[in-house]
RNA sequence: GUCCCCUUCGUCUAGUGGUCUAGGACACCGCCCUUUCACGGCGGUAACAGGGGUUCGAACCCCCUAGGGGAUGCCA
């Protein structure tokens, strides 16, 4: 039976990706199209990273993009069997046991040491990879270390010797990478939490996986696997590396340069079905090349060697006109009232706008310009709206971009962590909270007459905020990437 | 730096040695429809990264070069 599984790797803002997505419906429609199962795997190695409420935001964005999955051994989530003091002593298990067979050893490195250690690789000229030799402590003192009650890791052993590793990609066919490439990886953290290479294997061999299809960037770390299949003796899943998906700049899709939450799709008004319709596009056509497809159509039709292996760019312009196709043949009015209704005009929301809006109302037909913004995607903004900004065009782009990379990493949305966020850098630029607030009104909002720029942003939410704030800056000229090194440092030292 | 992957219009792609003076779609431009704007219809501009092989024949196979991307983490 073929079985394959997608693993869903929360991002530290619990933003739901859509190259997650991207992975997770060509893993499905590999597994349906040969009749098998199809699996998702939280990664949740990382506590930090992993909360229930980043799992849940995952499941749901995948749901309601009309991704369908199977129980499985471990779906993962929040309510999975495995908690994080089972998955310990299971990995520390496996870990210790390879320990014991001499292919993976306990080690002692502090990182500064490591540093050091790739430093001189560096200069050497060799390759950087550590190696067990390279790592490996006196006996003394590794029992100093020991008794000292120092943090250990567990690493692999990895050959020493010249050579390649063949790995076999479906659709890449024979890949030979060379082992001076490959370290001593690490498999077991001082933690006690395996690292994704150990989980990644364990897992897939105890949920019985026989298909692994995941992004590129993992072709590099696929020697390490292959030896761990061999180490345990266990049969190694089929490998298929499905390209990237790219910024218009062609670097990996990230959401610095691009929106790449599923949240800011659903919430710019795009349907559903037509973004998985694009996501089915990059990379992959019907045998007839028609660009309009659904899930069930692209499953009926689904054949893995019809993907095309350079990276695609995400278009939105053209993830428009597809949307605009399903909205026009695919809904009648009815249809399209239900939509507009679930997607923003429903009373929970109505309820959420409303105390906002009402002590600037005389007129109920005041409220649809008050709310305009909030319901609109990306903002006609033009240089003139920010004329009557005060300061220099510089400084506010600044002050902008600060307010941005404060928001990219605030982790919980509301009022006040947004509030604090601000006032703390009106605060360390020397510049009034009103000020400062000022041109980011402009940007969230389009006017300076507003409901105050921290609600807004609140009810906006965290994608299409930074969205906003992204466009205005490009709007008033943009960051070049000289100013951006620039900004950064100074950033970094406030 | 080193290793790996990739390379057809600006973008998504078809193409698996002859049917390719390279097809479709988005975007762009023009025309038609239309009281406007959209939608729709018709048409147009636009690509095999470069160089060597192999072959009767190469977008397709091989080699080299270039470009892009990725990896080089106690992140995934």
């Amino acid at each position: 039976m073929t079985t394959v599984r997608t693993r869903v790797a929360p991002s530290p803002t619990g933003d739901p990706h859509v190259g997650t997505a991207y992975i997770a419906l060509f893993n499905m429609c590999f597994a349906r199209a040969h009749g098998g199962q199809f699996l998702l795997r939280i990664e949740d190695t990382d506590q930090q990273r992993s909360t229930p409420e980043s799992e849940q935001a995952i499941l749901d964005s995948l749901r309601w993009l009309g991704l369908t999955w199977d129980e499985g051994p471990d779906v993962g989530g929040p309510h999975g069997p495995y908690r994080q003091s089972e998955r310990m002593e299971l990995y520390g298990e496996y870990a210790r046991q390879l320990v014991e067979a001499g292919k993976a050893f306990v080690c002692y490195r502090s990182a500064d040491e490591l540093e050091q250690l790739r430093e001189a690789k560096r200069e050497s000229g060799s390759s950087v990879a550590l190696k067990f030799s390279d790592l490996e402590l006196p006996a003394d003192e590794v029992a100093r270390r020991e008794a000292a009650g120092e943090p250990y890791v567990i690493r692999m052993m990895v050959p020493e010797e010249e050579g390649a590793c063949a790995v076999e990609d479906l659709l890449r066919g024979t890949i030979e990478l060379d082992w001076g490439m490959v370290d001593a990886q690490i498999l077991l953290k001082s933690d006690g939490m395996p690292t994704y290479h150990l989980a990644n294997v364990v897992d897939d061999h105890l949920m019985g996986i026989t298909h692994v299809i995941r992004g590129e960037e993992w072709i590099n770390s696929a020697p390490k696997h292959k030896l761990l299949y061999e180490y345990f003796g266990w049969d190694m899943p089929v490998l298929c590396h499905l390209p990237l998906l790219r910024n218009p700049d062609k670097s990996k899709l990230s959401k610095r340069k691009n929106p790449t939450s599923i949240l800011y799709y659903q919430r710019m008004g795009f349907l559903p079905e037509a973004l998985l319709n694009y996501l089915g596009r990059m990379g992959w056509s019907m045998p007839d090349e028609s660009e309009k497809f659904s899930l069930e159509t692209m499953l009926d039709n689904f054949d893995i060697s019809r993907v095309s292996l350079g990276g695609p760019i995400f278009d939105v312009e053209k993830l428009r006109w597809l949307n605009g196709l399903w909205m026009r043949e695919d809904l009648d009015a009815e249809q399209l009232a239900d939509r507009l209704q679930q997607w923003a005009l429903n009373r929970d929301n109505l309820l959420k706008v409303l105390p906002h809006a009402q002590k600037r109302m005389e007129t109920l037909s005041d409220f649809a310009p008050l709310a305009a913004f909030l319901v609109s995607g990306t903002l006609p903004l033009g240089e003139a709206d920010f004329e009557g900004i005060k300061g220099e065009r510089e400084d506010v782009v600044r002050g902008m971009q600060f307010a941005l990379w404060k928001l990219e990493a605030l982790r919980e949305w509301n009022r006040d962590a947004v509030w604090n966020e601000m006032k703390g850098l009106a605060d360390a630029t020397g510049v009034k909270v009103k000020d400062f607030l000022a041109p980011l009104f402009i940007a969230i909002s389009g006017s300076s007459a507003s409901f105050s720029v921290v609600d807004a942003m609140e009810l906006l939410g965290p994608d299409m905020s930074r969205a906003r704030l992204r466009h205005a800056i490009e709007v008033l000229g943009g960051v070049s990437k000289k100013a951006a090194k620039r900004l950064e440092k100074e950033f970094a030292a406030l």
